[in-house]
RNA sequence: GGAGAGGUGGCUGAGUGGCUGAAAGCGCACGCUUGGAAAGCGUGUGACUCGCAAGGGUUCCAGGGUUCGAAUCCCUGCCUCUCCGCCA
């Protein structure tokens, strides 16, 4: 969230952000219902003051003994004139925040400005697309053949778009979720989380997912939960409401949840297979940082993220989006996009966003200075490190034999019972 | 689900109508001391917000109410703990 303050004194800046993002926010209309709001408030204030001090008149006056009753009398004046001023100020107030909640983070200087997903910016590629000499299948077909994933039964359990693995398949899904952990928290430094899969109203306001995509959310009307959309969620939101002593910085978290998307408005779009599912699994990691070195942080958890595809030599692309299609919290945003040999696309298997103190000013998460000195608004960062399905669909493309067999990488043999190779069984 | 207790600053914890933005302790910062550190001693130390400033205002889980005045009294909600019940 921005704040007002900021927002006042930062008018123009704000408003070329919102053009760059391609959003329509009346910024004036805003700062106009914000100073007549200051106006009220200073009114109230002056009158809060005198009541403040003459209660404290009267409190003497009935200690000497002496009559108060018309200093009383005055007071409750003055009483009824702060309810009406303050219920004004309220009723900007009930105005204005729920358009400050809707207003997207500032993009950074480096972000190239653009409308739409056409304009973003390919910053460099790893890995060879692989040749086949026969014709690749796609996923679905492989998986089908070999019969590790079955979404027919899963239609049957929930209905569409669900994911079901299968032997080979299920022991594919977990053993990639440890490979991915393992490397996080053994070699690039994060602690696991292994957090709630729902979250409180409050919680999905915090990281910035309320109120504008409460359509997209699985809601559990009886409690008021949402089934999260991402591990970001939980992992960013267990700060919230803290400050940290300077030292205990930064802080790393990493930590496999499953992820669940209602999707709405995106049907007919990637119906068939695994590119878009309602659930599925994904390793996420997230920075609480300080603000000075929050953009190179980000450029090291890209690093982690690499780190995983490259170690399962998977081919792919870094994405530098552009302002129009950042997320809203994201100051910066890269996604990672996987190779997929069958589909002969790419697929984003990750996004690692800096959302500077954007998050942080929603959940209140601050530090301490070292030498003293007011709290600061911390920076957080969230990346995927990495999304499963689009992951499992790539490597089941891209590794796939011409008999339908499927090579298993290298680093994923010892979570694999040490198998080669997936097999029809 | 039933019964009871409770939610106070970075933390522990006192406070039951004005003298309490909040004792005390811990922590933290600064200074003294020291070859250096520890200990000790002294001083300081919540957050948010309005204001150029002086100085205000708000804030003791949240929302209402009583009162000239509420951390303190009343109502509602949320959460935590203890006991009982149920149960993986």
């Amino acid at each position: 969230m921005l704040k007002l303050e900021y927002i006042r004194s930062n008018a123009e800046v704000v408003k070329k952000a919102m053009r760059d993002r391609g959003m329509k926010v009346n910024i004036d209309e805003l700062l106009k219902s914000d100073e007549e709001r200051r106006k009220l408030l200073s009114e109230v204030e002056t009158l809060k003051h005198q009541r403040n001090t003459q209660s404290d008149d009267i409190g003497k006056l009935i200690k000497e003994g002496k009559d108060a009753e018309k200093l009383k009398d005055e007071m409750r004046d003055v009483s009824e004139q702060i309810k009406g001023l303050d219920k004004q100020v309220k009723e900007i107030e009930d105005k204005v925040n729920p358009v400050l909640l809707t207003i997207p983070n500032i993009p950074h200087s480096s972000v190239p400005v653009g409308k739409d997903a056409k304009d973003n910016k390919v910053i460099r590629q790893w890995g060879t697309i692989p040749k086949f000499n026969f014709s690749p299948k796609d996923h679905l077909q492989l998986a089908k053949d070999l019969d590790i994933i079955d979404f027919e039964r899963a239609l049957k359990i929930v209905g569409s778009n669900f994911p079901l693995y299968k032997g080979m398949g299920a022991l594919l899904e977990r053993a990639l979720i440890n490979f991915m952990l393992d490397v996080h928290t053994k070699e690039h430094k994060y602690t696991e989380i292994s957090p709630p899969f729902l979250a409180n109203r409050a919680t999905m306001t915090g990281t910035g997912q309320l109120p504008k995509l409460e359509e997209d959310m699985y809601h559990i009307e009886k409690e008021d939960y949402f089934l999260i959309p991402t591990a970001e969620v939980p992992l960013t939101n267990l700060h919230a409401g803290e400050t940290f002593p300077e030292e205990d910085l930064p802080i790393y978290y990493t930590g496999y949840t499953p992820c669940f998307r209602r999707e709405a408005g995106s049907y007919g779009k990637d119906t068939k297979g695994l590119i878009r599912v309602h659930q599925f699994d994904k390793v996420e990691m997230v920075k609480f940082v300080k603000p000075e070195n929050s953009f190179d942080e980000l450029e090291s958890m890209l690093k982690n993220a690499e780190d995983i595809l490259q170690k399962l030599k998977l081919p792919y692309r870094i994405i530098l989006l552009c302002t129009g299609d950042m997320g809203f919290s994201a100051s910066k945003c890269y996604d990672i996009e996987l190779w997929a040999s069958g589909l002969e696309r790419y697929l984003e298997v990750s996004s690692c966003s800096n959302c500077t103190n954007f998050q942080a000013q929603r959940i209140s998460a601050k530090y301490k200075p070292k030498g003293g000195g007011k709290p600061i608004y911390l920076h957080t960062l969230n990346g995927s490190g990495v999304a499963l399905a689009r992951t499992v669909i790539a490597i089941l493309e891209n590794y796939q034999q011409e008999d339908g067999s499927i090579l298993i990488p290298e680093v994923l043999r010892p979570y694999m019972n040490g198998k080669t190779k997936i097999e029809k069984t």
